[in-house]
DNA sequence: GTCCATACCTTGTGTGTCTACATATCAGTA
DNA sequence: TACTGATATGTAGACACACAAGGTATGGAC
């Protein structure tokens, strides 16, 4: 069965985390339940897609860690948006609706001349 | 300078391609041409991209080629959607707006409750 | 005492795009 | 005549990213 191969489209990931963080502080877990949620079930973020993420942002400085406890009285890693985080978000978001409005232009273009 | 990495949003090149040769055959080097100017020089293909896309569409059946005099009056490969090109563009053009639409959701969720 | 949801993580694999390179033809021009 | 640039196709190697599948551990419910 491999009528879908991929549940993100490659690249978005990071953006979608940063976004998620934006206003508070989360933990992986909760990211990607939010992620689900506010997708509304489309975006299913995978365990293999997102630690590895996390730590990929975090060595580059993007988002920063912290065990604090968590609503479930368990302890959890909490990221935050660092400061050079926040411009990335702002140019990942400018990133992306470039692409897609570019995508939306192919997509619209007319058949056009024989 | 690796401010950016990719020309394009991983996975949407098939697309980019089924969606260009929808009305007509072009050849690979006409069609970097058009999704260049459909999207307004946002999108550019690069060699190394398309012709390797190309192969992979047509070893699956989606498009089929032909040898035929271009414009330029030198042999060029034109390729065709066939009809199982066309179903595939359709579900690829469906998922793609699930996406983005998907993606856009998340973009404009509220920080939300604390 | 067992199970489930929560929470973290890693390894290996595959796919897709990129850079860089190689080749050839044709038109225009120096 | 030779050069140059646009047209046109292709390959090899590197790399990034997401995925599947596996693992560990804790707390609450039953």
């Amino acid at each position: 069965m491999d009528l879908k191969r991929s549940d993100l489209l490659q690249g978005t990931l990071d953006l979608l985390i940063l976004k998620t963080i934006e206003h508070r502080p989360l933990h992986g877990y909760a990211m990607a339940q939010r992620i689900l949620e506010t997708s509304r079930e489309v975006l299913a973020v995978q365990q293999g897609s997102l630690y590895p993420a996390l730590h990929r942002l975090e060595r580059k400085g993007l988002i920063a860690a912290e065990w604090r406890e968590a609503e479930s009285k368990r302890m959890a890693k909490f990221y935050s948006l660092t400061p050079s985080g926040r411009t990335q978000l702002a140019e990942e978001m400018d990133q992306w609706q470039r692409y897609a409005r570019a995508i939306q232009w192919v997509l619209q273009a007319e058949g056009a001349a024989s």
